[in-house]
DNA sequence: TGTTTATGCCGAC
DNA sequence: TCGGCCTAAACAC
C-alpha cells in the first residue's frame, strides 16, 4: 500500500469502516514479532501524512484519545472480516463486540506501528502541507544530502514524505527538460516550482483515480482505476531502468541514456 | 525447481 | 552504504 496516494485511501477506508462502530478491543497475530498493543471501547479515525497513517483511537468512556502511529511497509492493509473468514498475514486485530474485526494484513510484514505521533525525521505531506514541504526544501538546500542526484533524493522521506518509487518516475519524466540526474540541488533551483507542484499534484491525481494498482495494491473502495492511463514510466518496456544505491529500480526516459556515465 | 522482483524502511558496520 | 527483514508471484530453465 504504498505512497501517498495510496495511504490517504487506506485513511478513508478506515474511517469508511470504522464509521459509527465502537471497538472492544485489539489483539495481535502471536506468531508474528512486533509489540502488542492494549486499547478497550474505542472509536477509530484514520488520517494519512506522506507514507504514514495515524489512527485515533478515542475511548467511549471519555479518557484521552491515543495515536497509533502506522506505516504499510510494502503491501500493508485494512480489511473488513470476521471470525470465520480471517485473513491471512493479518497482524492487528480491532475487534467489534461481535465476530467482526477490522484487520491490519501484511503479507511481507514491512509495516509498523507505535503509540504517539507522526515521526518528527519526516517531511510535511506535500499535499496537505504544500507551504511547509517546499520551505523544508528550499532551507535544507545547502545540505550535503542535496548533491546527490535528484532521483535519489525524491526517495528521501526527510524532504519528500510520501514520495516513493513509482511516484518519483512519474514526477520526474513530467518535467520533460529537465535531466534526473541532476544534483538534487541542481534541479531544485532550476526546476523547483515544476517539482514541488507536481509532487503535490501526482499523488493527489492517483488518489482521485483509486490508487496505483500495481501487485498487492488494490483501491480498497472496488472498481476500476484508469492507473495504465496514467503510468507513464514506472514499468514501461519503453523506458530505461537502473538499480539505484537503495537497491531499488529507477525508471527513466530513455533521451537521458548518456546521462547514466556520469551516475 | 530455482531465481528475480515487488509501492519501504531500519539498523549494524 | 549495504544487507536484513518477509512472502508470493512471475519468470527462467
Amino acid at each position: 500500500m504504498p505512497e501517498l496516494a495510496e495511504l490517504k485511501l487506506t485513511a478513508d477506508y478506515v474511517n469508511f469502516l470504522s464509521e459509527g462502530k465502537v471497538f472492544s478491543h485489539i489483539t495481535k497475530n502471536p506468531e508474528h514479532k512486533w509489540k502488542e498493543v492494549k486499547f478497550n471501547d474505542f472509536t477509530i479515525r484514520a488520517e494519512s501524512r506522506g507514507k504514514e497513517l495515524k489512527l485515533k483511537l478515542d475511548p467511549v468512556g471519555g479518557e484521552e484519545s491515543r495515536d497509533l502511529i502506522m506505516t504499510m511497509g510494502m503491501g500493508g492493509n485494512f480489511q473488513w472480516a470476521d471470525k470465520d473468514t480471517q485473513i491471512k498475514h493479518t497482524h492487528l486485530f480491532f475487534h467489534t463486540p461481535g465476530n467482526e474485526h477490522l484487520a491490519f494484513v501484511d503479507i511481507r510484514r514491512f509495516g509498523k506501528w507505535k503509540w504517539g505521533n507522526w515521526n518528527e525525521s519526516r517531511g510535511p505531506d506535500p499535499t496537505t502541507e504544500y507551504e511547509d514541504f517546499r520551505v523544508n526544501v528550499i532551507r535544507n538546500l545547502g545540505k550535503v544530502s542535496f548533491n546527490k542526484p535528484i532521483y535519489e533524493m525524491l526517495m528521501d522521506q526527510r524532504y519528500f514524505n510520501g514520495i516513493g518509487n513509482y511516484l518519483r518516475a512519474e514526477i520526474l519524466y513530467r518535467i520533460p527538460g529537465a535531466n534526473p540526474f541532476l544534483s538534487a540541488r541542481e534541479f531544485i533551483v532550476n526546476h523547483g516550482d515544476r517539482l514541488f507542484e507536481l509532487c503535490k499534484d501526482i499523488p493527489l491525481h492517483v488518489y482521485e483515480i483509486g490508487g496505483g494498482t500495481i501487485k498487492d495494491w488494490e483501491n480498497p473502495f472496488g472498481g476500476k482505476s484508469n492507473i495504465s492511463d496514467f503510468m507513464k514510466c514506472y514499468g514501461n518496456p519503453d523506458m530505461l531502468r537502473l538499480s539505484d544505491r537503495g537497491g531499488r529500480t529507477f525508471w527513466y526516459d530513455p533521451k537521458w541514456k548518456l546521462e547514466t556515465v556520469f551516475v
